[in-house]
Order: C-alpha cells, then structure tokens, then sequence
DNA sequence: GACACTAACGAACGATCGTTCTATAAAGTG
DNA sequence: CACTTTATAGAACGATCGTTCGTTAGTGTC
C-alpha cells in the first residue's frame, strides 16, 4: 500500500480492512499513525539491504560489485514485489519540506545508502581501476541521478529502455573516471 | 500548498480558510477536487514554461541556450515562490502508478519538457557544437536525472553545493559529446 | 489455580473529508 | 427596468479520518 499510494496517504482503516483485522487491533500495535509510517520506512530499509546490499556486497571489491550494486538498485522493487516504486525514495519527495520523524528517518535512510556507495567507490579506486583523485561525492551524486532518472523513465513513461539508458549512463560515468589504459 | 504538501494532500477545506473563502464558493469554481489538482498542475506548467524556458530561447541556439535553460530550470522554483519545490515532479512520483487524469497531465507536462530540452539538444548539433552522431534521447535522460539529483540533494539534504554539483555534471555530459578540437 | 500480560475487538469520539443544495447579492444584458 | 448569469455564502450530507475506551479471550507465570 505504502509503495502504491505514499507513506503519507496511508490509512490506518483500510490498512485494517486489508488485513482483517479490527481498526483498533491493529492500531495497537503501532501507538500512532506516525508510528506506522515509521515502521513502513523501517522495514522497507530492511528489505532494501537485504536484496540490493548484501548481494552485492559479497562480490570482490571493485568496480564489479559497484556494477553490481547498481544493477540490483536499479530494480530492486521488482524482487521485492513493491508495485509502486521505492517507498523510501517516493517519501523523500514527500517530506523533504516537512521537518520531523518522517524526514528525518528518510533522510537517514537515503545517507547510510550514499555512505555505502561512496565506500564501494573508494574501493575501486583502491583496486587501481578508478583514479584516486576523483571526487566520490561527486560520482555519488551523479550515480543517484542515474537512478531517479531510471525510474521516471521506467515507472510514468513506461520505458522499456530504462534500465540500458541506465546502464549507459554507469558506463560512461565509469569511463570518464577510470584509470587510463596505457597502449604498449 | 500544492508545493509544500503534495497536490494528493491539497484539501479544499484548508485551501479555503487560506484563501479566506468558503468551502462551498471556492469548490464552485472547479465542480471537484480532481478538476482543481488538474487546475493546479497546468498552472505550475504554465509558470515553469514562463519563467525556464522562454528566456532561455530569446537566446540564440546552440549549447549557450541549452546552458541557460538547464540553470533556470535547477532553481526556478525559488524565481516562482515555490517553497516545497516542483509541484509536478512532486505529483510525477505520486501518480506514476495511479492511472487517471492526474497522471496522463503530468506525464504530458514531463513529455514536453522533454521535447523542448531535445530540440535544444538538436540545435546544438546544428550549430555544430555537439557531435552529429549522439543519442539525443539518452542525452535529455541524463540531463533529468543531474536535475532529480540536485533537487533531492538541495531539498533533503540541504547541500548548498547541490548546483554546483549538476553544473560539474551538466559540463562533463556536455565535453563528452561535444565536437573534438582539433589543434593546429 | 490465582494472577498478570498480551492481542484483539466493537463502539464511539470529534474532526475533517468532498460534495450537494438552497439562498443571496452583484454584475451583465436586453 | 426586467432578466439572466455569476460569484459567494451557509448549512447539511454521509463517509472516513486518527484516536480512545472498556472488554474479552488467550497465554504465560508464580
């Protein structure tokens, strides 16, 4: 539900209905209807690790796993059987302006998320196939534009290129910033 | 509201209190809640063709107008007021999935920026400026994702160099497109 | 077997939602 | 002037909202 219409069109009574349960029932569990916003982002943080990271994550350092980290980003939500899209990355754009707990636990979502990336980065530039002076933040940057650009292409125009304008885009991205191969 | 909240969040009760009319004689101007979150994104349309891209083509064509268009666009909202950022790349996020007129309004809005920023692309082939041979389409692709990611980076994470950041993006998409020099 | 704890429930609360209906005053039109 | 049209208002509709309350059935614990 969460995927399909917000984070924040959430409602407690057709949650209830959808899971059989008592309005009240259910509401227990949580305390607040802010409670339960924060444990869909919660758990959508959890799932997200578990099938975009950890994979990823056991390949041998260097530009292959951060290859591969981005192809099991770019759709992860699929896996997942999220029909509506990163609900993280949807309620960025919803509460980007609104301070409190939401916010903030998006914002903490989306920057374990770039601390990742940023660490795969540094570890193909130990591995010698990027150049170590680049800007990590920058190439971060630029990998997150990649993705937000997949997905309106994927997702509102129905794209079926989506995935290779993508991947393109990595490699090219990859190229400007990978060590240069000398001819002998 | 629409920019702070959402155009799904827009209330018409709250909306008439803001506006200091009533319920009932602010509704009778649009007849539903959809033809006024219908009113509101073609307005934000309207504006955003006003304020990004008629200065830009006053300018002569080539990648000076693409520039230009590419700097308006990353911070028109502040030129137009709109404190909660783009109220349709808001509300692109929010229908992707929702068929209905919101949707098929928003994707056309987004579809037309599209052809404007390829046209201006094309033209900077024509001047000569870009190579003949490029991938326009993957060319605008790349450019909305800089744009997403400067807005996610400028609004959730408050970077102040979230321009600067597209603009090293924008420049390196460009010179790796761009016509080579040839030395004398 | 007495007792505490937990999960779930139904009913109700006041608030707000989008919408409809009727009324009224002003403006435009012949 | 009579007439229609337009803009606005007030009151009320049923529906849904998040939340609170009191209760009941089941489970675990001493």
């Amino acid at each position: 539900m969460a995927s399909r219409i917000g984070v924040g069109a959430l409602s407690i009574g057709v949650l209830a209905e959808r899971t059989r349960m008592s309005k009240s029932g259910l509401f227990a569990h949580f305390g607040s209807k802010e409670e339960l916003q924060l444990a869909v982002l919660r758990e959508s943080q959890a799932r997200f690790a578990e099938v975009v990271l950890r994979p990823a994550l056991r390949l041998p350092r260097g530009l292959g796993r951060l290859r591969a980290m981005v192809i099991n980003w770019l759709d992860w939500t699929r896996a997942v059987n999220l029909p509506g899209g990163c609900v993280i990355n949807a309620a960025a754009l919803e509460f980007d302006d609104q301070p409190g707990p939401l916010r903030d636990e998006v914002k903490n979502s989306l920057l374990a998320l770039r601390r990742t990336l940023a660490e795969t980065v540094a570890k193909a530039v130990e591995t010698g196939e990027l150049r170590p002076d680049i800007d990590i933040e920058q190439f971060v940057f630029e990998l997150n534009g990649i993705y937000q650009a997949a997905q309106q292409n994927r997702r509102l125009f129905s794209d079926p290129d989506a995935d290779r304008r993508a991947l393109a885009a990595f490699d090219r991205l990859v190229r400007d910033h990978a060590v240069i191969q000398q001819k002998e």
